[in-house]
Parts: structure tokens; C-alpha cells; sequence
DNA sequence: TTGAAAGCGCTAACAC
DNA sequence: GTGTTAGCGCTTTCAA
């Protein structure tokens, strides 16, 4: 039904007034559910909106009531499932609020976040969740100083800008006692890209642990890959294994890099985790499908994303609020890898 | 560095047309290359434009010349693989075009779909690609005619909508002539909702080959579930070897179906593929990591995602111009699973 | 080569 | 309760 205003182009609210027979504002104001209007002006109204088959034009609302109703999304990876569940919380609190998510895949390039967080200056998103390595993020912190925007995992404590994440730190740490607790002392570290502070944190938290038990983290033994995917995994552990003395276990700093991990090894006829034990983190849904499940360290991944779109938008509602950094609690699951 | 008109708020066209003593005009034709401009007046805006941090206001601009330079990008499921490989291919195309991608998860559910679709009529977007079922695509088609949208993947030959697919029917027979080759003749399938073309199509192709070959797909043999994750895959597996004379080849309409058919087989101790062999469909990343890899039916994810941002683009600027439907080849992979 | 002015479709004072 | 009107920031004739 109401399709007959469709032939020229879109209807406007004048059309509608028109054929309504009222004035413009009113209209607005039965669209807007603002004012009071007769209830037999509404009727009127919506029955013409009906006739003509209105929408209304939301560039037009938004350029007067400045804003866009858009929230940007910056991931360095949008095929990265870790970030696809992350989106999934960002998303269902954005739109249970009346937002649309703007997803952007900026590969960690801090030239692509700025063109999109240009979207901000120009009006066409009025907020921005970054997951982005913290120092691309601080990179830019300073210009994009006044744009309302919250980090998510990856944040700068320097930065004075609200952030949800986990203590990376501990969670790596319980990561590698749990392993020293099943008897290795060989423990190696495959580690991304010192640019993202998870990176650098879990690695610490590494260390606390190994130096709670009077181990240390030989060069050896850590190696730093610079990507996350599947291969980049699987040839970090051809590396590790070709050692003249190989590590028993091995904690990758996410689950794609610890699945590939066990492919590697899989492919250089090693069990896992009889010859080699492996620790991933982030708990994607991945990694309980594999053979042998994977053992890692979980985030709340929905949560984190849930949580950012709450900072975000208490941050639009009240933007000189100071908002507080929340750190989500993290979870050791245990299957059959380590 | 351009930081100091941030003090109240955005700096519009006029201020800097005031800055540099030129008319609002003069600045718009040098912000949009369009014109002609003397190059010292030109200069003089520039250095206006510099000093001032000016950044244009989009939304303003949208509604001057009525569009938004959003595309609109609709997927059943955002944290699936096989979507979000897609959707970088969209999602490169576009951007290398001047337009942003806005990525909308609708589970498949035509109430969600046609409030993103409203983003078309309200120009928040200048148009979209659906890659949801053909048969709600269908219902909406009426509804959405006049405007511009292509299909991905899922396509209604019914409907006047430009699109782009692989020919499933082929592919799936494809899949099955193989393992026929294998020695296999108890041949079960997993299937998602009938909803999807892709279902119909991929049983229809398995029926061909089975008939090829004198064989038939008994009801106990046939199971349908409602969800693309790992554990309807193995819920279906563990379906599937309760029956008396259970199946010895699997063929499951999706990798991810296939992964969880894998480890129902597993947690029943079943080796994959001497027991059930599997045959999976799409040729997401995870399939090669796996133990044993995945057998599988590729699909060109990312060409199917940017031809259809290429349709979209293409029907965008000439909107009469009748864009032809397109087809990309599949590839059958062999590795270890069947 | 540049400027003045008329809108794009809507909201929000401010009148009546 | 409802209408009038002045913009939001930009593009685009049309004149000069």
C-alpha cells in the first residue's frame, strides 16, 4: 500500500501538509510526536503521510537538529571474529537506541581512521567507538580532541577518553600459570605487533608469571608475528619448533594465532598438547570446534562491545561527564590444548 | 596546525568565506574543484580553509544534492565468515569510489530489513546490497521498487534486481559427483531453512548428481537446520549416525555447518573421513586449519562482493540501464575430509 | 571570474 | 492547538 506519491520523486512534508490541509509544523510535530496536536489533526495527518506514502527525510532532520543518528565503528580487522562479536554488542545497544552502526575496517592504518573519523567533523556520524592500537589512537588523539568518541580493548591511559577493556595483563598471566601449574618451564610467546597495547600488556603479564616461578622468556622463544591470521600462526611455530631447544608450550596472544599454531604443528607430526602444549585467548567460537579444543583465556566480547555503545552514548548525552575507563573481567577456559 | 576555530563549534562555509573576503560561492567552487577560480582567489580561501580548520559539513551537502554517498550493505549475519569476507570486498570497491559502507546485521528477518531499507527513502543511503534470503528479498520487492539495490548471493530471478551469485546448483552437484567418485552412495544432507535460494538450489544440485548416479536422499538422510553455527552442525551429525542405517558421506550446505559436523562426529568417535566423509561448501579460512582440512566448494567471496558494489555503483549512475545478472565460477577443493 | 540569492526538507521559536 | 517564519550549511543558477 502507499505507493502512489512514489512516481516524481520523494514526498516532503509540505506535500503532505498540503494535502493534510494543515501547516508544516504541525506535521513535524505529529512525525516528531512533540507538542499537542488534536487528536483529529493527527489522524488527518497521518492519513495523508499514509496516502502519499511519506517518509521523512532524515538528511534534512538531521542537518537541522545536528546530528546524525550514525555511530562510527572503527576495527582494524572486520574479518577478524573476535571483532565481529565485539560489533554484534556495539550494534544491538546502538539500535535498541534509535542509532545506526557505521562499520569501518581501517586496517590499523592510521591514515584510513583519520579519513573516517573525519565522518565525525563533517557531520556525518555523531560519535565513534575506535578499537584501533592505542597508539594510532594516540596518534590522533590530540586532533580529534572535542569529537566525542570512547576506545574499546585497545586504549591509552593518557588519553582522556572513556574506554571498556580487560586487564590484559592478569589475563595473561593466569594464561601462563595455568601452564607452569601443568609442569612446563618451556614456555614460549607468540606475540603481535608492539603497537597494540594488548600486545605489550599480555607479554608483561607473561613475565610476572614466569618470574613468579623463576622462569624467564628466552629471545628464543618469542617470536613476533605481524599479522593474526591462520598462517601467521602455523609458520611461528615452525619457527619455535626448529629451535635447538623447543619450548613445550606455547601462548599465542589470540585464538586465530593459536589455531594456526596448532596446524604448524599438526603438519611437523607434533600432538598437541602431548608434545606441545598451546594457550590461545579471546575465546572466538572457533575454538572449541577444533581438534583438540583450544584452551585460552575468554573475554566478554559482546559485553565489551555492549559496554563501549553505552560509553559512547552517555558520553553524546552528557558530553562534559567525566566518563570512567571499565575494565571486564576475563575467564580461563580450559579444554584440551594445555 | 588548523586547530583554531575549534573553539565553539563547527566552522562553517560562510566563516571562511568571510576570513578569506571571498562569497560563500567562490569557497564552494574551490572545496569542490568545480569552476573556475583565479588562483590567488583561490589561495586565499585554501589559506582560510587552513587556518581556520574548516572541514565541510556533509549533511549539508547530502541535502543540496540529495544524496548521501552511503551504500548500504544488508547480511543475515555479520559475524559469519563468508559475510564478512564479502563485505570487504564490498566495502574496497566502494571506498576507492568516495562512498562509505554501512553494514546492517538483520538476521534474515524482514522487519529488521525493511528499517534499513527505510535508510534509502529517508537518504541516509544512496543505495544498498541485500544478501538476505531471495524469499524475503521477494516480499520486500514490491515495497522497494524505485530503489536502487542489487543482490548478492541470494537473488530472486523473479525480481527485476540486478545481481550477482555463483551457480549453486552446479556447485553442489559438483560436491556430490565427487564424493560419489569416492565410492560413497550413502550420501546425507544438511541444509539450512528453505528460505534461502542457496538451500533450494544446493539440494536440487545434489539431487542431480544422486540421480546420476541412481541414487536417491532418503527423508532419514535429509536433515534441515535453522542456524549457519557449529553446534547445528553437530546437533544435525549426531542426528544423523542414530539412524539405523546411517549415512557414510556428509554433504552440509556451509563450511561452518560442516566444522560442527566434524566434531559431532568426533565427540562420537567417529573418524572423518574413514568413517563419514564430509563435504563442506564456501571455502571460508577456518576450513584449512582444521584437523583433517575441509574438503570444500569455493566460492569467489570477495569478487562476489565487489561486483556487487560495482552493480550497485554502475545502476547508481545510470539508474535506466538495465544491468545484467552475473554468475562467477566455484571451484571444488579436495583436501582431507572427503 | 565572482557574487547574490534561492532553495534542499526539516525543526523550533514565536505568534495567534 | 496550530500557523508563520527563520534558518541549519551547502550548491547552483543567474547576473554582473
Amino acid at each position: 500500500m502507499a505507493e502512489s506519491g512514489a512516481s516524481g520523486g520523494a514526498v516532503s512534508i509540505s506535500e503532505v501538509a498540503e494535502q493534510a490541509g494543515v501547516s508544516v509544523a504541525t506535521v513535524s510535530r505529529v512525525m516528531n510526536g512533540q507538542g499537542v496536536v488534536k487528536p483529529a489533526t493527527r489522524d488527518k495527518v497521518l492519513a495523508a503521510v499514509e496516502a502519499l506514502g511519506y517518509r521523512m527525510n532524515h538528511l534534512a532532520r538531521n542537518l537541522r537538529t545536528a546530528e546524525s543518528r550514525m555511530l562510527l565503528t572503527m576495527v582494524p580487522d572486520v574479518g577478524n571474529p573476535f571483532y565481529a562479536e565485539i560489533v554484534r554488542g556495539i550494534d544491538s545497544v546502538a539500535r535498541q537506541q534509535g542509532y545506526f552502526v557505521l562499520l569501518c575496517d581501517t586496517g590499523a592504518d592510521p591514515g584510513r581512521e583519520r579519513s573516517y573519523f573525519d565522518l565525525l567533523r563533517t557531520r556525518r556520524a555523531d560519535g565513534a567507538i575506535c578499537l584501533d592500537p592505542d597508539t594510532v589512537q594516540h596518534a590522533l588523539a590530540e586532533e580529534m580532541n572535542g569529537v566525542p568518541w570512547v576506545a574499546c580493548c585497545e586504549f591509552d591511559p593518557d588519553v582522556a577518553v572513556p574506554y571498556v577493556g580487560i586487564d590484559n595483563r592478569a589475563a595473561a598471566a593466569d594464561a601462563v600459570r595455568h601452564l607452569i601449574a601443568q609442569g612446563h618451564t618451556r614456555i614460549a610467546l607468540i606475540n603481535t605487533d608492539a603497537r597494540y597495547l594488548y600486545a605489550r600488556q599480555r607479554e608483561a603479564g607473561m613475565r610476572d608469571a614466569l618470574a613468579e616461578a623463576g622462569l624467564t622468556l628466552p629471545a628464543a622463544w618469542h617470536v613476533t608475528v605481524d599479522s593474526l591470521d591462520f598462517d601467521a600462526g602455523a609458520e611461528a611455530a615452525r619457527q619455535l619448533i626448529s629451535r635447538d631447544e623447543a619450548p613445550t608450550a606455547i601462548f599465542a596472544v589470540s585464538d586465530t594465532l593459536a589455531i594456526g599454531v596448532i596446524r604448524g604443528l599438526r603438519e611437523a607430526r607434533l600432538a598437541v598438547p602431548r608434545d606441545v602444549a598451546v594457550m590461545g585467548f579471546d575465546d572466538i567460537a572457533m575454538a572449541a570446534q577444533i581438534d583438540p579444543p583450544l584452551t585460552t583465556i575468554a573475554q566478554p566480547m559482546r559485553e565489551l562491545g555492549e559496554t563501549a555503545a553505552r560509553l559512547l552514548l552517555q558520553r553524546l548525552a552528557q558530553p562534559q561527564l567525566a566518563v570512567p575507563g571499565v575494565l571486564l573481567p576475563h575467564r580461563l577456559v580450559k579444554r584440551g590444548t594445555a
